[in-house]
DNA sequence: AACGGGCCCAACCGCCCGAGG
DNA sequence: GCCTCGGGCGGTTGGGCCCGT
């Protein structure tokens, strides 16, 4: 006998989520914060299973996330990553802040296994002709055996001095309910945005019914700060169901401003001005060593932990130096960097 | 234009683990 | 220590889309 499903099974939803159900899954998350997943459905009245909305909100919805066009350096990292811990999707994830371990996977399922393949039958057929040019197997697994305890070592060493250094990079696992947060700078995608890009393509169906929407979605900067949302203010959970927005509510959840894009603008180093692109849309820059959980809000209404997670702690070591180590593995003193950061991490 | 096969990815499923009673 | 519950994780699926014929 298992365990009894997560929800009844009876009246739940099943399949894609309309642009409906996740305006008010946001509208309920900004409200009440990610967690609690159980009511979720109760306080919301959508016919979702829990797990779902968690789903949903965690691989979609959530802000920070950058979708798809996977870059070559997030390509080689994932490569890397996978080699060294395996089907450890969400670990991958954590060195990736901005994608999902959902996202990473199916990359990896559907478009690095076959360029692997491709590249291993390729390798395979050079070796045949040219055996000194390449790495043997033999050899290859040994590099790989030494890579592997590097990483060992590395994250060993992590774990024995993280008490002294606060100088990590705090990159939450995307599967968590935390939202990535760097020492320094902080980025914050809007949820409004995903759904933006969503209701394109849904007004590409009716656009009758939501021409406003359409017409306001195109603008590509919003504030998540000034996301209003029809039934947010009116609802809360022990006033039991949500109505559905109203087309009044839509329209100011995607009354998008610039103000704050220029204010970030303006903080932001060449870098980060970057990654700050329409396709990035809604990206913030939010106060350092603030991790964005529920119950907390800050002065701009974000939702927030101080400090950083003993997650990030305990399993990080600095994102530059494992990424160097990554990207150039006969690197010998990025090695050293990484291996001179603590000790005692046999637990791998 | 119609059809079929392959690809892609959002979502589901089932197992596992940790927290709390 | 046991049980229940909530949540996380990895594997799998299915439906829509694309492309070649």
């Amino acid at each position: 006998m298992g365990r009894p499903p997560c929800c009844d099974k009876i009246g739940v939803k099943k399949g894609p989520w309309t642009p409906e159900e996740d305006i008010i899954l946001v509208s309920y998350i900004q409200e009440h914060g990610p967690g609690n997943w159980r009511a979720v459905p109760t306080n919301t009245g959508l016919l979702r299973c829990s797990k779902s909305c968690r789903l949903r909100w965690t691989n979609y919805l959530r802000p920070g996330i950058k979708r798809g066009n996977f870059t070559e350096h997030e390509e080689k990292m994932i490569i890397h990553l996978q080699a060294l811990l395996g089907n450890r999707w969400a670990a991958i994830a954590s060195y990736l802040p901005q994608r999902t371990d959902n996202d990473i996977k199916n990359y990896w399922n559907t478009h690095l296994q076959k360029k692997l393949k491709i590249q291993g039958h390729d390798h395979k057929e050079k070796s045949s002709s040219s055996s000194s040019q390449s790495i043997s197997k033999g050899q290859w697994e040994r590099r790989l055996q030494t890579d592997i305890h590097t990483a060992k070592q590395a994250l060993s060493d992590a774990l024995s001095l993280n008490k002294i250094t606060t100088d990590f990079s705090p990159n939450i696992n995307p599967s968590t309910n935390s939202f990535p947060v760097q020492t320094s700078t902080n980025t914050y995608a809007s949820s409004a945005d995903n759904i933006s890009r969503l209701l394109q393509n849904w007004m590409k169906n009716s656009p009758k019914s939501s021409q406003s929407i359409s017409n306001n979605s195109t603008t590509s900067q919003c504030s998540f700060n000034n996301l209003s949302i029809g039934t947010s203010s009116s609802s809360s959970p022990s006033e039991g169901t949500m109505n559905a927005p109203t087309p009044e509510g839509l329209d100011s959840l995607f009354s998008f401003n610039s103000s704050y894009n220029s204010d970030v603008s303006q903080s932001m180093s060449a870098d980060e001005v970057v990654a700050f692109t329409p396709e990035n849309a809604g990206i913030f820059q939010v106060e350092s060593n603030k991790q964005y959980l529920p119950n907390f809000k800050d002065e701009n209404g974000f939702l927030f932990q101080e400090g950083i997670s003993k997650q990030n702690l305990e399993t990080e070591v600095p994102l530059t130096l494992l990424e160097n180590w990554l990207f150039d593995d006969s690197n010998v003193q990025t090695q050293e960097e990484l291996m001179g950061i603590g000790r005692g991490m046999e637990w791998l």
